[in-house]
DNA sequence: CTTGACACAGAACAGGTGTTCATGGTATAA
DNA sequence: TTATACCATGAACACCTGTTCTGTGTCAAG
């Protein structure tokens, strides 16, 4: 069923009010802002907007509205986000800084992301990508890498790992064999490597890669 | 300078009932849920973050608090996202596809991303990658690219272009010279390749990667 | 001891706020 | 015409809510 024009105009100011104050708008407030003098012309509006599945009112609550629907968490920015501590760059050569135990709270950089890319912030740190040595395993200079710190992987995920013999570390899929491990780059043209267990050391799991094109205006 | 237990329960407890039920809290409902009888005493401990900073406060206005600070924003699930339509799946030799005009509402999938990605989501859409096609581009089976649709570029861009004489789209940097147009891969161990300008047609300017290693529990 | 800052309790007040009621206009269908 | 649903107006009511005032107790500095 189409809304009214009335309707159009309180279901949007509720949203921005809220939006930009933080909070709900009363029923005057309400009024006042579309043009209407009786409160019970808003409320009987409102009644609508609720019957139609736009907003959701608690009763005897004062500022009792809330938005709700598809386009509210748009409209709201009520997505939920992951803030991620970004520990720093990583080069071909270079150790990768890990976060240490007693991190709770980082002061640095943050880079945030939807939960819907990542479910699960625990044990996650973001790093991101200085030069081409990571090209093999199609990861760019100024790629973010978001990683989870863990020691374990199972077969054929795709870790950080570092090479003691070549003291190095790479980012590749991981495959145990019997005193061997393979590493396969991500590429998938390419040859696996293989290197003795005892040289190679996971360091954490990667989650997720973004990579910026276009840089932001400042 | 530190806060007092009372007042930590308080700030919680206003960020929780804010998060939940969409609004903030009254003096009184405050303490109720911390167990505080007198409203004067909320009311001065409600300062005291004011003061620190913690929380703005409106004079005057029903439930006119607000938590703010750096934490906020991620306590609330503030941060701005933007929605980008996923428009389909893109495979080697196939023409992507691209928003129309009239495209002003996508019912179909949607990919959340936050503003600090994506500045200004105007004309943007997403595709995921199928298949191996896009390796050189350093495009993995499975990723999303976020382009923007144009029909021009600037040199250096990263543009999708539709090849005419090959039958199918690439994603390469792009550099005009006189009459021919150089094509890098984004790798850049690899060669550039050249195409008649003629025949090649941009069709969009590729702004984020994203790579998802771990797929989520469904 | 006195003083003052700090934290708290309780009560009262003025205005804000959701709700409800009586009323009326307008359009559409019977 | 009558009936009905829809939309709107204005007013009144009861409760909610922020504010303010008085008073109490504690603790450290003077």
């Amino acid at each position: 069923m189409g809304l009214s024009e009335r309707q159009q105009k309180i279901y949007e100011f509720i949203s921005k009010f809220t939006r930009d104050k933080g909070r709900p708008p009363t029923i005057r407030e309400i009024g006042g802002h579309v043009g209407i003098s009786s409160t019970s012309v808003v409320n009987y509006n409102l009644n609508i907007l609720a019957r139609e599945g736009l907003i959701q009112r608690e009763k005897e609550v004062s500022r009792g509205l809330r938005v709700v629907g598809q386009q509210a968490k748009q409209l709201l920015g009520e997505i939920a986000t992951v803030q991620i501590p970004l520990l720093g760059k990583i080069a071909a050569g270079s150790p990768i800084p890990l976060p240490t135990e007693g991190m709770t709270k980082w002061d640095g950089e943050m880079v945030a992301l939807t939960r819907e890319l990542i479910p699960n912030e625990e044990g996650l740190f973001a790093l991101q990508v200085k030069g081409d040595s990571m090209i093999d395993a199609l990861i760019n200079d100024g790629d973010v890498v978001v990683m989870k710190k863990q020691e374990a992987a199972d077969n054929g995920e795709m870790c950080a790992v570092w090479l003691k013999d070549k003291n190095e570390t790479t980012l590749k899929r991981i495959y145990r064999e019997k005193n061997r491990v393979k590493l396969q780059p991500m590429n998938p043209t390419m040859k696996p490597f293989y290197a003795d267990a005892r040289d190679v050391r996971i360091q954490g799991k990667v989650m997720l890669v973004v990579r910026q094109l276009q840089k932001l205006p400042a």
